[in-house]
DNA sequence: GATGATCAGTTCCAAAAAAGAACCCAAACG
DNA sequence: CGTTTGGGTTCTTTTTTGGAACTGATCATC
């Protein structure tokens, strides 16, 4: 499969990935939260190619992640925010940095904190169930398909209907 | 800069993305999440070369994401698994679901859902403060440098300290 | 005993993408 | 007039992918 597909995938991972999965897109979109809004800004902070940048800003564009809005007539000059949807990418982006902190920060410690405005403190982002507010752990969740699902090609290989096959083995197990 | 230069970076988000950020990796451990553990099975479901294949898992495992674990011997053949690191990536892959589900799913819904069994309710992972437990808005947070912060060429355009530079223009605020 | 299937790769080559330098253009600055 | 700023585009070289074919050990089957 061609990576250029990937936005026909029957998967929502696959499909963000068509968006964001590019190198450089998910550092630009981490410049963009920062307050960096210009050509220059990000070229110099990325160390990215001109004409790479030039691409993923496009693309970020057409798929309203960010919107290129003027700031000033003759000549005219462009900036790159964040939509309400690029907004949405917040917890990605921080989910990542989390990971980053964790377990590749050196023995200094991370190179940033986050402080949330509303109970002033230093934070770790969280991620909980919509529902009951707990900590999620991946034993704890099942996967069935859903409304949007239309073949078995590409159902977890854990979902109800679907078991992983099994097979002769002497050292396996779930 | 290279792309193989990023885990230097004095950045979690480009250290994670250094392990991560590859094409098809999140893609691999996505499936990892839905119990598949083995080279073909990973190789048929994906749809990806086999060689890049070989080279994401044998990546994976040097970063102690994956432990590739004998599971029959005459003739000795591997699974990969998660190991904790692994799973802490969790909140990563939810995100990048949800964020899918949300804005990339055509009129039918959702591809699949996601049921907690603690509650037994189909679920959306939410990010919250791990102080206050209120859920993250990106306006409310403030970046500052870290313990582990080196020197200013990467800090946070926003940062206290580093404010953003203004320039004379006449349609931009922030 | 030969034939084919299973599993996990490796080798090889063509096609696509990225890195990096140079160039372009319009306007403002000095 | 010459330079700087801002935002790109072109061009060439180097890296990565994509895809098919091949390897090799062990079973299962004819």
């Amino acid at each position: 499969m061609q990576w250029s597909e990937l936005d026909q995938q029957h998967c929502s991972m696959a499909r963000t990935l068509s968006v964001i999965g590019d190198r450089w897109t998910l550092l630009i979109l981490r410049d963009c939260f920062l307050k960096v809004r210009r050509f220059d800004d990000f070229q110099a902070r990325l160390g990215i190619g001109r004409p790479v940048l030039a691409d993923r800003l496009q693309k970020l564009t057409d798929s309203f992640v960010l919107a290129k809005v003027p700031y000033r007539e003759k000549p005219v000059r462009h900036e790159y925010r964040l939509t309400q949807k690029g907004l949405d990418l917040y917890p990605v982006v921080m989910a990542i940095v989390h990971w980053g902190d964790i377990h590749m920060s050196g023995k200094k410690g991370r190179p940033l904190l986050h402080v949330h405005a509303n109970c002033g403190h230093a934070f770790d982002p969280v991620q909980v169930c919509s529902e009951c507010a707990e900590a999620l752990d991946p034993r704890q969740v099942q996967v069935l398909p859903g409304p949007g699902s239309r073949d078995k090609s590409h159902m977890p290989a854990g979902a109800i209907g679907a078991p992983p096959r099994r097979r002769k083995t002497q050292l396996g197990r779930d």
